[in-house]
DNA sequence: AAGCAGCCCAACCGCGGGGTG
DNA sequence: ACACCCCGCGGTTGGGCTGCT
């Protein structure tokens, strides 16, 4: 492995920066931009080496960084963010416009991973300081990374579920519905359905075709139900609302999901939340649907996106997202007015049931003046939508870099491209497990080359600029390209999409609220 | 005022992935 | 397939600052 010698070299200069060498910095990458980092210092008449430039570039002198507090919709989104993904600054970063992962790194280490302390919540684990205890073996550390590490596992085994499925879908006649199907819909059971059975598109909740899909033998069960999946469901999240520790003790918790619940899907004393807290223990180590199926009513409910949901909803949460609303597709016209209203966060996540739609046009309304969106069969184009949805959702919330320019997706483009990146999270590792290249087309459009980002254009975004990266070089009007930013009220439903996932349900609770705001 | 301890954060270190020849 | 190079990332360090004794 290669490895550059860097700082070591005699001569190079180290430790803080001076006014004079940040002005010869802004000035050199103003005028030619950075290109190559390692040619840069002598280029510019710096004793610095490369990487040294880079940092004070990226964490100090880049023009679109916010200095200063943070506020607390920003130490919230760390908290949340952090509580899903764990230590991935960068991923963190990228969804804290004009902040780095380096300033959040050090606001967590300094700031928030003291006051959760305080708090009695583990900010390794994100769970209460006794759980953490008693679950992780005196390991914290290897539980955070085990709960983050799950959901990620969680996403990826459902997602390639769901692509099974949606070939058995495929292969099997679009029109054959059996009748028994419909009544088990019709009746409200949920683990019943063959794995080798197709199944009808829009009569389940999505959860619920999610979950029926699973074979009802415990032997067969590892297409959706993996111990992963099983883990962060019931390790992250039910611990807080179950503890009845000081934050919230559990009939605070039940009443605070009653009120996410609109008092309306959830009764309080109902046997779903008693049961919950209960059973934990057991849930931790032997959840399953089919041992609560019938049992908890909370799981015959319809599915509806609420911002608050059930603990069986949210596991669905994601389910649902990849696979999509099942509910039907939504009109264009609605699909502007709720994206518009997501981006000012006047909605609830109810409206993210229309979502991927309406992110799917927005990608392919971007994108289709260059190119017409392809026709598709009729019965294909929703398929090819949550295909294409949910590597974008992958993507948003891995914080891979989003492919906003591309060309509408067709089903195979979609499938071959959610293949790759699924391919590529098993196969690669380490810490850029989940990074994926940006591409773009390069000059002749003839083969797709990584892009990078090089600045942000305008205050308040819009349109981001991009540079492809080697072997053109940044800094050249031919290599750059303006790509729009569709992904803004994407962004803002990745946004609630994670605040509605298990452990940071805990953090919308009232008393955990309370606890945040006022120890600031 | 001096000494000390703790905090903060810019900067550094080193690992590892990706691109290129 | 391999070596080399570049760069991004997360962990860590150390100098400056502040508050306490």
């Amino acid at each position: 492995m290669g490895r550059s010698p860097c700082c070591e070299k005699i001569g190079l200069k180290k430790g803080p920066w001076t006014p004079e060498e940040d002005q010869k910095l802004l000035a050199y990458i103003e005028k030619h931009g950075h290109g190559s980092w390692r040619a840069l210092p002598a280029k510019a008449g710096l004793q610095r080496c490369g990487k040294s430039c880079r940092l004070r570039w990226t964490n100090y002198l880049r023009p679109d960084i916010k200095r200063g507090e943070f506020s607390l919709q920003e130490e919230q989104t760390i908290i949340q963010l952090h509580a899903l993904l764990g230590n991935r600054w960068s991923a963190i970063a990228t969804h804290l416009p004009k902040r780095t992962d380096n300033e959040i790194k050090n606001f967590w280490n300094t700031h928030l991973k003291k006051r959760l302390a305080k708090m009695g919540i583990d900010p390794c684990t994100h769970k209460a300081m006794i759980d953490a205890l008693s679950s992780g073996n005196g390991h914290p550390k290897k539980v955070s990374n085990l709960s983050h590490m799950a959901q990620w596992e969680n996403a990826r085994l459902e997602a390639e579920a769901r692509l099974a499925r949606e070939s058995k879908l495929r292969a099997a006649s679009n029109s054959t519905i059996l009748p028994q199907q419909q009544q088990q819909q019709h009746m409200g059971t949920s683990s019943s359905s063959s794995p080798t059975t197709p199944l009808p598109p829009a009569p389940l909740a999505p959860w619920r075709e999610a979950w029926s899909a699973k074979p009802a033998t415990q032997g067969e069960r590892i297409d959706l139900e993996s111990p992963t999946s099983t883990l962060s469901l019931a390790e992250n999240w039910l611990p807080i609302m179950a503890s009845g520790t000081e934050l919230v003790d559990g009939n605070a918790a039940a009443a605070a999901a009653a009120t996410h619940q609109g008092g309306e899907n959830l009764e309080p004393e109902g046997t779903g939340w008693k049961c919950v807290a209960k059973d934990r223990v057991d849930c931790f180590t032997g959840f399953s649907m089919e041992a609560l199926g019938s049992e908890a009513p909370w799981l015959s409910e319809p599915y509806t996106w609420q911002a608050g949901c059930s603990w069986g909803q949210l596991g669905a949460g994601f389910t649902a997202m990849l696979l999509g609303d099942s509910g039907g597709q939504n009109t264009s016209d609605s699909c502007v007015q709720e994206e518009e209203e997501e981006a000012t966060g006047l909605v609830e996540p109810e409206g993210n049931k229309t979502y991927w739609n309406t992110i799917l046009n927005s990608v392919n309304s971007s994108s289709s003046s260059n190119s017409p969106p392809e026709v598709q069969p009729p019965g294909q184009e929703k398929t090819s939508t949550r295909i294409a949805d949910t590597v974008r959702l992958l993507s948003e919330v891995g914080s891979l870099p989003l492919q906003s320019n591309r060309k509408p997706c067709t089903r195979g483009v979609a499938m071959e491209e959610l293949n790759n990146k699924m391919a590529s999270r098993v196969s690669s590792k380490g810490r850029d497990r989940w990074k994926q290249p940006n591409l773009v087309p390069d000059r002749d459009g003839t083969r797709e080359v990584e892009a990078r980002r090089v600045e942000k254009q305008a205050k308040g975004g819009g349109a981001e600029r991009w540079s492809i990266g080697s072997p053109y070089g940044i800094g050249s009007n031919t290599s750059s390209t303006t790509v729009a930013l569709v992904d803004r009220s994407f962004s803002n439903f990745a946004s609630s999409f994670i605040s509605s996932l298990d452990v940071t349900d805990a953090y919308k609770l009232p008393g955990v609220q309370h606890h945040l705001a006022h120890s600031r």
